[in-house]
RNA sequence: CGGGGCGUAGCGCAGUCCGGUAGCGCACUCGCUUUGGGAGCGAGGGGUCGCCGGUUCAAGUCCGGCCGCCCCGACCA
């Protein structure tokens, strides 16, 4: 690290991100193309947001449970649109204990397929469903380029699966799920993001509507954060999933799928940080606040460690809180968590001793103006009210961000100007063949036709023809 | 797969044009002094110069081939 300074994000944002996540320590690359090792910090934050999720689903009657890596060729291929677009990224494995296997297994990039098999044998009545399953893996996809957690060969995520005896369930648990991702990004993650539809061209191999939530990066690109598919009957008559209804009619399950991954903590370092680091929002962070001791010598140490001791005694009940006695300066300290994100760092020295105080630091507001006293009598109330706070600045700043760089441009010049640097939302027509154009012409795609509509109807802000929804377009990852 | 860049200590690089026995900064180890915004000094440890082959008395350096990684594009959570 002969830099001290990060490369600012205004000069490269793409060095920025990579040098962010090196030095915060969350990942590494691994010796394979492609692959990333994910270190204690970065898993860490991981764990906090499956447990935010877990808790959801839970909540939602979903169960968890494990299928295997390894699924049978055969079962990708047996949807149309699932083996279209996933066949080009699959890794196969066609020898195992040293002998050609009889059938190539798939290395699973998704797991509907399984799922699928399975279900056929334990869904024989109405009375089995609904169903609904939720898996935290890995799934590996052969992608051609690579970028640390955003897009790897293998990632790490959970997939929900649901399986339903009528289309309006399904359909209703698909958007309820959404409304979970939306849920936990906005409220855990500090991240405002646009639930919507997916378009024709953009939505899952082998799904109804696919459903998604949208974020704005701080490069105004947009990252697809999680998305939830209404899967029809598309994979239960692939699978032959059937069940006998009420009143004895064999019919087909309704399925949903959805996901979110490790791709989120992508999104949480483009959309909080800055050109000092990473910037946690408190709810994941796995340290919310570090106390770093300060002293000159071995008189001063002697009154300040004890005193750091009860600190991080009474705030260990409530906060995740680490002590850094490591042996380095009070400066480098400062830098190096900033660097790493933690939401609050409370400074105790002499004086502080001395005053009953502490100094409270906001990682989200820099310099001077993050800095205040604090009494030492009541540092539990006031460390969690200042993580409170900054988590609903963090959403608060990047709800700003987001809407500042949205707009609605009324000609498809300015469109083009719009979508340049920042997102459009747009009367559209829905047309696949405009989509590709205007991707064609600005490389900004739908990112996605908000749940939220203004009503009413305008005119394509391409090809002019009679619109009903509003989409935004944005240049993505 | 197309375009660009790079492979020399854990990291970042110089040295390559013009061949002569491998160097700098950071990090690491030890000691002393330091410590409220990235400490200083001193002493150390660490390298088959991406790989294979060729030229040469001699190759990090020249020649040929290969491999890998990163960035930008097409594809994608």
């Amino acid at each position: 690290m002969s830099e001290l300074k990060l490369t600012p994000r205004s000069e490269d944002y793409s060095k920025w991100y990579n040098q962010v996540i090196m030095r915060a320590q969350l990942a590494d690359y691994a010796p394979v193309r492609g692959c990333m090792v994910i270190r204690p910090s970065g898993y860490a934050l991981w764990e906090n947001i499956q447990q935010a999720l877990d808790r959801r689903f839970k909540a939602a009657a979903v169960e968890n449970a494990y299928f295997p890596l390894l699924i049978p060729k055969s079962f990708l291929e047996k949807e149309k649109e699932h083996v279209e677009g996933f066949s080009p990224e699959l890794a196969v494995v066609t020898i195992g204990g040293g002998e050609v296997l009889d059938e190539p297994l798939v290395v699973r990039p998704t797991s509907e397929t399984i799922l699928g098999h399975m279900w056929a044998n334990w869904i024989k009545s109405y009375r089995d469903l609904p169903m609904r399953l939720n898996l935290w893996n890995n799934v590996v996809r052969w992608e051609l380029r690579t970028r640390l957690f955003l897009r790897t060969l293998e990632f790490l995520w959970q997939e929900g699966h649901c399986a339903y005896s009528s289309a309006a369930e399904a359909e209703a648990e698909t958007i309820q799920m959404l409304n979970v991702y939306t849920d936990f990004a906005v409220n855990d993650a500090a991240i405002p993001v646009i639930p919507g539809r997916k378009s024709e061209s953009e939505k899952f191999a082998g799904a109804v509507r696919s459903y998604t939530i949208e974020a704005m990066m701080g490069d105004k690109k947009a990252l697809q954060s999680g998305t939830s598919h209404f899967l029809g009957q598309n994979f239960a008559k692939a699978f032959d999933i059937k069940f006998l209804s009420k009143d004895n009619q064999l019919e087909h399950a309704w399925t949903t799928s959805w996901g979110l991954s490790t791709r989120m903590i992508g999104g949480i370092i483009m959309v909080h940080g800055d050109d000092q680091g990473l910037k946690l929002p408190p709810k994941l962070a796995p340290i919310q606040a570090v106390i770093i001791p300060i002293f000159k010598n071995d008189a001063e140490k002697s009154k300040v460690i004890p005193v750091i001791d009860q600190l991080r005694q009474q705030l260990a009940e409530t906060v995740r809180v680490k002590v850094d006695d490591r042996e380095e300066t009070p400066g480098f300290k400062f830098n190096d968590w900033e660097m790493r994100g933690v939401p609050l760092r409370i400074e105790v020295g002499p004086k502080d001793v001395e005053k009953g105080t502490v100094v409270f630091a906001r990682r989200d507001v820099p310099g001077r103006e993050g800095k205040s006293f604090v009494p030492q009598a009541g540092i539990v109330e006031a460390a969690r009210s200042a993580l409170v706070t900054i988590q609903s600045d963090l959403l608060k700043r990047a709800t700003e961000f987001r809407d500042a760089h949205t707009h609605e441009p009324k000609s498809y010049a300015e469109f083009k100007a719009v979508v340049e640097d920042s997102f459009a939302r747009v009367w559209w027509c829905g047309d696949r063949q405009c989509e590709a154009d205007i991707k064609e012409e600005t490389k900004a795609t739908t990112r996605c036709i908000p749940l939220e509509q203004p009503g009413g109807s305008g005119m394509c802000v391409h090809c002019g023809k009679p619109a009903q929804e509003v989409a935004i377009f944005a240049k993505a990852y």
